[in-house]
DNA sequence: GTCTATAAATAGATAGAC
DNA sequence: GTCTATCTATTTATAGAC
């Protein structure tokens, strides 16, 4: 096998155990052996287990189809169209979530075992949607539509619902016990709750007209 | 130090370690160190590493003062006291969450490295939470209060909120980069979010009784 | 590019003296 | 109850032949 071939095949195998069972949890001879070659192959490819590691890391945060959703969403903002803002968030992370299960798993393990995945992924994507998102209702609490609260916690609370759901979808409750619903339904319904949740009352928005 | 005393001593320290770094990311040796003896005194009061994880995570299970919030809540819920029920989960979780960092983290761990703490854990407690908070959801939907929607989807979706953000706070954004609010303010918004969001609006409630 | 063999360090666990 | 010393298996990593 071609050079760059069998480093990408390795990096594969080795993405597979990392997800299951974090760094310390899995070891150079099971990469190989799942690889089905030699130790001395692993290390011919990367200098060290912690090189695979970060090298894996990079691969996923560089090439990962989780994209920021801004680009995706801007025409929903631009329309101030808070259903499909919110609904499309939802959904395109539910459905990343749902195919790339390998994605969420490493990611929960960099952060617990201290690694930089999580701070970068962090930076990268968290901190932009908190600020565009944000943003995104403070304007629309400025038109008098949302109520007026730290926009963030509001993104805090969406978030915690998407994020949860997939956790307990692709970690604690795998055979859908506790709740068995489409990702379309669950996105519908979460993006209702927030919507009703956080828009002022048709009474309260008709008095806040009044006042001004 | 008497027997109970060091075995109690070598448990605590391996809580912190085990809770730090996971099962397989903590040595006998680092806790040997850290409990400053000798590993052969671990191994005295723990026949294996195992058997201490196992203890310690029976401990937590056991004595952890996160206990069902079926209790604490049962007045709130016969009174129909809905901004009771939830806030009072709410900030009870959240309190938990500060005050016991550590159980967050192991329970991560234990449920990414596919320890039984997590099964247990969810057995005990989650599956309740869905049971108990659901039937109520489903009593206040029969009374025309709430939404017709899956009870159990505004379960994960309250859930979601809490968790996510003790998440944040104790794990990803510990120096509340993202978002700095306290826990009383989180849990009111929260719970105004959610209730705001599942129940029916005035209109809505009006010609539902006129319906009837 | 690939392997076998092996080095060097570290892991979990035990023996036996005090 | 505690320690030192040690055993054995495993882990990361390298050397050198093909």
């Amino acid at each position: 096998m071609a050079g760059d071939e069998r480093r990408s095949q390795i990096l594969q195998i080795a993405m597979q155990l990392f997800s299951q069972h974090g760094f310390r949890g899995t070891t150079t001879r099971e990469i190989a052996a799942a690889a089905g070659v030699s130790e001395a192959m692993v290390f011919r490819h990367f200098a060290t287990k912690h090189d695979l590691y970060a090298a894996l890391l990079d691969y996923k945060a560089c090439n990962s189809e989780f994209s920021s959703p801004r680009e995706r969403l801007k025409k929903f903002i631009a329309a101030d169209d808070d259903y499909g803002v919110f609904y499309n968030l939802a959904i395109g992370a539910l459905t990343y979530h749902s195919q790339d299960q390998q994605f969420m798993r490493l990611l929960m393990f960099s952060a617990l075992e201290g690694h930089e995945l999580a701070e970068m992924f962090f930076e990268r994507f968290i901190v932009d949607i908190y600020n565009f998102l944000g943003s995104y209702i403070e304007k629309r609490q400025q038109a008098g539509v949302f109520r007026q609260t730290e926009p963030r916690l509001f993104v805090r609370a969406f978030v915690g619902m998407l994020i949860h759901h997939s956790l307990n979808n692709n970690l604690w409750d795998r055979d859908r016990r506790l709740l068995d619903v489409t990702n379309e339904e669950a996105a519908k319904q979460f993006t209702e709750i927030l919507l009703r949740g956080i828009k002022l009352e048709n009474q309260e928005a008709e008095s806040k007209r009044n006042e001004s």
